[in-house]
DNA sequence: AGGCTTCTTTGACATAGGTCAAAAACTCCA
DNA sequence: TGGAGTTTTTGACCTATGTCAAAGAAGCCT
């Protein structure tokens, strides 16, 4: 089993199926390179298939016509995007772009879908990843209408270092700029709650790795 | 078949399955009523199955420490909620509560996964559900952080034209207080923006029925 | 119809955060 | 290692929207 292979089966959307039908799985996908700051699709594009990510970082976003820009997603490896088209049809609602270099496996729908009529427990995991989705949305709604900035970014803080195994320290995986586009503000307020949050006495800041130095009164925001 | 069965068979979730499935799918249906202002269920509750709506209007929502509340669905007839823990397992991401008094379609979890296992047809359906879904919380994010209240406003008395057939007015569907904690905003200031709006031009409000003055003029917003 | 409850509007005021502009720090190559 | 390009920070200012309080309307029940 090759690292792609070993990458699918880890994957949520992959995990757990026999072997035989992760081999139609990998069949069927087809690996795409992109530079770094690269589109991959506009928001409006028909969705004729969906990606995973290998190896890179990508984000999927909204722009305003004013040209702001707010961050739906950040994705890493074994995360798929561009799936609603797929199962819903009408183009993609939002655009996707790398933020580093990256891989990319496309599965094109026609074929994956036969995949999962033929596979019920493939759809009960695609089933599985747009409900873990749909629950990262209302988690985005909720920060949005119902925190202020700080209140978001302390949240960001304390996901971040879950995912990273780290106690007392997270390392950004993202310049601060795209940061405050996820977190829907822009780089300036940003960088002054950076400032704010340190003199409080809560995080310290050097470069892209803040230490959390009041976990608990984060969480208070 | 009566008006429930019609109901399941017009439903998104359910269209175009063969009438074998359908009655498999009314036979684990379990009806109940509700009162007005009534929950359903919490932020927090196990997910032992999902809902539809069979009559009446159910909101989803998140509730602030501070007692703001923001809706992230408003549902009728023929609309399922509930679903995300079904297949993501985890408690349900935010609440439920009844609008007005209404009757709903209980379908237990495992049950139901059941039925998706053996007939890749409704596997579809609810991935198609699910993708929609997704694609309106985008709209909802893209809203609440890329435009202001105004546009917000605009948006959504535009989204009802098109629910409605009527093509130079819309009757609010909720009480304004409701609507603007689906806005992600609070009555005063929906208030006020109705009066701006008014004196703008844009449009003329008499108690629950909105009359669209200037189509183009709100789709500028 | 009267009266109670709930919903909506209005006023006065406070403020988080947006915007524009410029300085300062970083990155990354050649 | 120099310097262009990018990212981040800082400052000054502005405004959309939140908040609190109270008055008005509207809906509903008996």
């Amino acid at each position: 089993m090759n690292d792609k292979d070993a990458l699918l089966a880890d994957s949520l959307l992959f995990s757990g199926l026999p072997a035989e039908q992760l081999r139609e799985i990998a069949a069927i996908g087809l690996t795409r390179k992109y530079g770094k700051g690269v589109s991959i699709f506009f928001e409006g594009d028909p969705g004729i298939g969906f990606y995973m990510v290998v190896a890179g970082r990508v984000k999927i976003f909204k722009m305003s016509p004013a040209g702001k820009e707010q961050i739906l997603h950040l994705l890493g490896p074994g995360e798929p995007f561009g799936e609603v088209p797929v199962f819903h049809g009408n183009p993609f609602p939002a655009n996707a772009e790398t933020l580093t270099e990256a891989e990319l496996l496309f599965f094109p729908r026609v074929k994956f879908v036969q995949l999962i009529s033929a596979h019920p427990s493939l759809a009960l995991n695609m089933l599985a990843v747009l409900a873990l989705r749909l629950r990262q949305f209302v988690t985005q709604v909720e920060n949005l209408s119902l925190k202020e900035v700080p209140g978001r970014l302390a949240a960001y803080l304390l996901y971040l270092t879950e995912e990273q195994q780290n106690q007392d320290r997270v390392v950004l995986d993202v310049p601060k700029g795209q940061l405050a586009n996820l977190l829907g503000t822009g780089s300036e307020t940003l960088s002054r709650i950076f400032a704010k949050m340190t003199e409080e006495g809560l995080i310290r800041v050097e470069g892209k790795t803040i230490y959390l130095v009041d976990r608990q009164g984060l969480k208070e925001r």
